[in-house]
DNA sequence: TTGAAAGCGGTACCAT
DNA sequence: ATGGTACCGCTTTCAA
């Protein structure tokens, strides 16, 4: 069932139907009810394929993450996925791993497969050196990366300023009167540094000298971290830090857990599921994943009818309150034995 | 840059060209290296529309589900595209909510873009009644369903017997000493109707009547069942049960909540993250996801290579043990108040 | 308002 | 092994 077809059964030319099929107004209304009759009991469905040969675009985006079954990267592709189909675009989601060689693969076939749009969902797409396959990717169709910043042309870049969030968190912490803060991470994405070095600088405005400042970096595992953090203690017992600040949730959570109870302020960052789940609940760092999806798939509908867009906008982050910290609160400066 | 120009660059028709890049064995290694040089040097990339057009297929994959923000669906959709990419497939992701029209809508609108097969992640997709929208996909193309019984004509369903699970579960409960399990769940999916059952069934076979069966409807979300939970307590503060069996972890960890601490056997479902991030950890039942996500992809390809495969493939489920219930541990009969 | 016809860029069958 | 050519089904321009 073709469009000759039902332009053989209506009476008209492919022409005609075409332009129902269009919305087209050059169409009387008469003629326009009759295709569209035929239309409905042929039970046609119009082929996307001949279409999308002749308009080189069959509305797709694809959606690129490096995992969605993390909770995090579930949430923005979910988001995502539902802003763009209202937008009338499906989306094709490939999840590529970390590896540099499959991200690469992942555009490639992306772009053979004539996507309208790449968004890149989270900075582990930023590469510390080579971003030669996002240019290469942007000559073709609009790029949005979500939490990583590459400028290049045709690439626009949606961020939420981590490093602030926890410049501003650590830094309540200190004034709180942690002066020991155990500083957890596992990746060193462009996000991860941002966050790190949020962490660094905090301690430095405060006078806390490097050597006091405990960075460690542990596997995305929740027991891994338990485990790792209860080996930190020393001979009686005792935790070498006064405060915790994690890069993820799952991280401060195994700190919780290794802490058991132990009344020392810990915040993660993501405000994911995990941090209501966990006993004490966990206080975290919401980085507007809602807005900064939400944003992104604007900025896109926004490309396509060609308006100008900024090519970066950022978004602060904020500290959700929740039991294992509570900013202004001060803690003791004694560590007790476990 | 398209077939006719690398022809015309190469000097050979377009149907060596297209040879060429189907990899046709009638072509010389001469003419081919020529062709491949021409490609490369042009930066050639085949059209997917026009290729469609022909073969009728783009190798794209609808992959449905009500909400990839859930991490037991996003956990399933993860495996899905990772075993469809390898394969050599892209998956086209629709989030469709629980509403029926929305879930006619989106698989309208996937088999209009003309997918190779649909895959329907979750029970949700089970409908009471109304199966119409997913007998007239089946006819079409291919249907996988993940944990959803509907037996059609290329229908092919891929299911977790929780039903023998929860029955063997909350059995071990009640040989351990329990005799009020409180039963907590969300949503009347098919999966969930089945998991009610084995609950139900259970409490049955020990001769529990049904008045001491406590079933409880609770939202999803942690607080609200926390919050029921609670208000379930007697003047004296005592909870009305001694045991704790839930449709799915997060309810399971609001329970444990509620409890805090008090030693009720407490089970949930679904093995997520969340059952380790909880203190105490939750024991849950795996329903074993990778086993069933995996096999769709195989079963699809298997029906693409037109081979006979069962319609119906089922696996057992198998309880994680962690801190909150430990089959074969027997539970002290007393309740104390809070 | 309508129709005819030329693309769009491939695939595949039939000759040679 | 290679070339010619008829599709695949739609959009769009040009004429009428």
């Amino acid at each position: 069932m073709n469009i000759y077809d039902i332009a053989k059964r209506a009476g008209v030319s492919i022409a005609t139907v075409s332009r129902v099929l269009n919305h087209s107004p050059n169409v009387s209304q008469k003629t326009r009810e009759r295709v569209e009759a035929v239309m409905k009991e042929s039970n046609y469905t119009p082929n996307v394929f001949a279409r999308g040969l002749g308009l080189n675009s069959m509305k797709m985006i694809g959606v690129l993450c490096t995992d969605v079954s993390d909770i995090f990267y579930a949430q923005a592709v979910s988001i995502i996925e539902n802003n763009l189909r209202r937008e009338g675009y499906h989306a094709i989601l490939c999840c590529t791993g970390s590896e540099m060689k499959s991200k690469k693969k992942s555009i490639e076939l992306l772009l053979s497969k004539r996507v309208d749009a790449i968004i890149l969902v989270g900075s582990a797409f930023q590469e510390q050196f080579d971003h030669s396959h996002i240019e290469a990717a942007a000559k073709k169709v609009p790029v949005i990366i979500i939490n990583g910043l590459i400028e290049l042309p045709n690439t626009y870049c949606i961020l939420c300023d981590e490093y602030k969030a926890v410049f501003q968190t650590v830094s309540s912490m200190l004034s709180g009167g942690c002066r020991k803060i155990l500083y957890l991470y596992d990746t060193q994405t462009y996000s991860g540094m941002k966050k790190l070095m949020g962490y660094q600088d905090a301690c430095g405005a405060f006078g806390i000298p490097y050597e006091q400042q405990i960075i460690q970096k542990v596997p995305k595992n929740l027991e891994s971290v338990t485990q790792i953090v209860l080996e930190s203690r020393d001979e009686e017992g005792r935790f070498p830090f006064d405060g915790v600040m994690a890069s993820e949730d799952l991280l401060a959570i195994g700190a919780l857990k290794a802490l058991k109870g132990k009344k020392i302020p810990v915040v993660g960052i993501n405000n994911s599921v995990l941090a209501e789940c966990s006993t004490p609940t966990l206080s975290s760092i919401d980085n507007m994943l809602l807005s900064l999806c939400t944003t992104s798939v604007q900025i896109l509908s926004q490309i396509f009818e060609d308006y100008t867009v900024p090519q970066k906008i950022s978004y602060n982050a904020k500290l959700i309150e929740r039991e294992s910290f509570h900013p202004g609160e001060v803690n003791s400066p004694v560590l007790t034995p476990d």
